[in-house]
RNA sequence: GGUGGAGUAGCGAAGUGGCCAAACGCAUUUGACUGUAAAUCAAACGGUCUCCGACCUUCGAUGGUUCGAAUCCAUCCUCCACCA
């Protein structure tokens, strides 16, 4: 597809969509109308990320892009690191080396390949136009820019508010993000929503400097597993771009219903109508949709219909024929069942292992074990099933 | 700078010498129910072991008093409130 091709209002319509803000719709229409590849660019700092579907939203909409034959940008901001992101407050961070850098984006790029086209995406590193700024660069950069504007950003103005410190320098991270989008000419810059006023920049310092301001779109906060915080690997209510199918799909089915149409609007490319339509069939039909999109974004769509078939042959159909197998090695003698569980990482001390079986979650074979202080025997040759709670399953091969 | 107050398990919060591995709530885990959802009900929620009793480590840190301390004393660290 490309940029000419399709109607301009569906194309809005896909862009603007899950969207939470959108300034200026017109102006995006009017440069979609334009029919030419419009510069998409969209920052990331350059920490060693464990990206999740979190992080997706804005990758997908990236995507979206992408698909309608723009041309994205995927800038790390290597320089913009050293000055740190005072959105959200947190301590500065260390300066990292021009290594460390270099291995950050190829993890990036191992994941964020998964849902991009790596052959349509241009990585860019801010340190290349502000690794040679002069000092005179700068000032005449900075003069761009009034306190009174950066005092307009919330989190300055609560700081100043409660006679917390604010460092020049922090002022500087809004301005050079500014500047990034000068340095790549962008129509429309992507961000999330906490972004907004970094984004904003943008368009003032373009309109200085005589190019046509960006399009800002910002995309919100997703919620996590548990539906009332935000999605982050520190809360572990996540789904990784890097987890395996299996893991994606039974995570995906575990959410509220709630939060499902929630995710519908920031994870698929369906439009409100088509969501509203999907809330009038059974919910658990509308959620497999989406767990299978969700693995095929990632993995594929072999790989999402295969996961859902061994997820209902699992827990629809009660099977137990899709446990991983695992070699476990021979017991010299007996020993007790709660050490075994610990050593496969099935319960974290014997402790709890002994909670588990007294509270009926463990069962050997599909019978259920009650008896703590059972031990076993483990042969070679032998096979057992171990079930643990609702999710461990495994088919212990001994060696 | 002054004056008060607080630091307890993932979080919030009881406990002021033994019955405290530490109430209660939230979160979490498990069981029942079910659509591996939600809601509801029930239980668990430091660890080790030769496992149901024994031992070990926890209540900001370090020392001390005591047969015995989360609880008393001393010093230190960290936060907060009010005043200037």
């Amino acid at each position: 597809m490309t940029a000419a091709s399709g109607s301009v209002s569906d194309a809005l319509a896909l862009l603007t969509k899950g969207a939470v803000t959108c300034h200026k719709v017109a102006q995006l229409e009017a440069k979609l109308k334009e029919g030419r590849p419009l510069r998409i660019k969209t920052g990331f700092d350059p920490t060693a990320p464990d990206l999740h579907l979190g992080h997706g939203v804005l990758i997908r909409k990236m995507a979206q892009f992408q698909n309608l034959g723009h041309e994205v940008t995927f800038l790390i901001g290597d320089f913009t690191g050293l000055i740190g992101d005072p959105t959200g407050k947190k301590a500065t961070r260390p300066p990292l080396t021009p290594a460390e850098i270099l291995a950050n984006a190829e993890t990036y790029k191992a994941q964020v390949f998964k849902i991009l086209d790596p052959k349509k995406t241009r990585i860019r590193f801010n340190s290349e136009w502000f690794g040679e700024f002069k000092g005179e660069q700068w000032i005449r950069l900075t003069s761009r820019f009034t306190l009174a504007q950066m005092l307009e950003r919330n989190d300055f103005q609560k700081r100043l508010n409660d006679n917390q410190p604010i460092s020049i320098h922090e002022l500087l991270y809004p301005i050079a993000q500014a500047y990034d989008s000068v340095a790549l000419e962008a129509d429309v810059e992507l961000g999330g929503n906490d972004q907004l006023f970094n984004l904003m920049q943008g368009r003032i310092l373009q309109e200085a400097s005589g190019q046509q301001p960006q399009v800002v779109l910002t995309v919100p906060l997703l919620l996590g597993l548990d539906g009332i915080e935000k999605m982050s690997k520190s809360l572990g209510n996540y789904i990784g771009f890097m987890e395996d199918p299996d893991t994606q799909y039974g995570k995906a089915m575990s959410i509220g219903d709630t939060l499902m149409w929630d995710w519908y609007l920031l994870l698929t490319d369906k439009l409100p109508a088509e969501i509203d339509a999907l809330k009038l069939g059974h919910p658990m039909d509308a959620k497999k949709a989406l767990a299978r999109q969700i693995v095929s974004d990632f993995h594929g769509a072999a790989a999402g219909l295969e996961a859902e078939e061994r997820w209902v042959r699992r827990f629809s159909g009660r099977s137990q024929e899709e446990a991983p197998q695992v070699a476990v090695p021979a017991t010299e003698g007996e020993l007790p069942l709660t050490r075994l569980l610990v050593e496969r990482g099935l319960a974290a001390s014997r402790k709890e292992a002994e909670r588990l079986i007294g509270q009926g979650a463990v069962s050997l074979d599909g019978q259920r074990t009650v008896d703590p202080s059972l031990r076993l025997r483990l042969r070679p040759g032998q096979s057992l099933l171990v079930k643990v709670g609702k999710l461990k399953l495994e088919r212990w091969v001994v060696t």
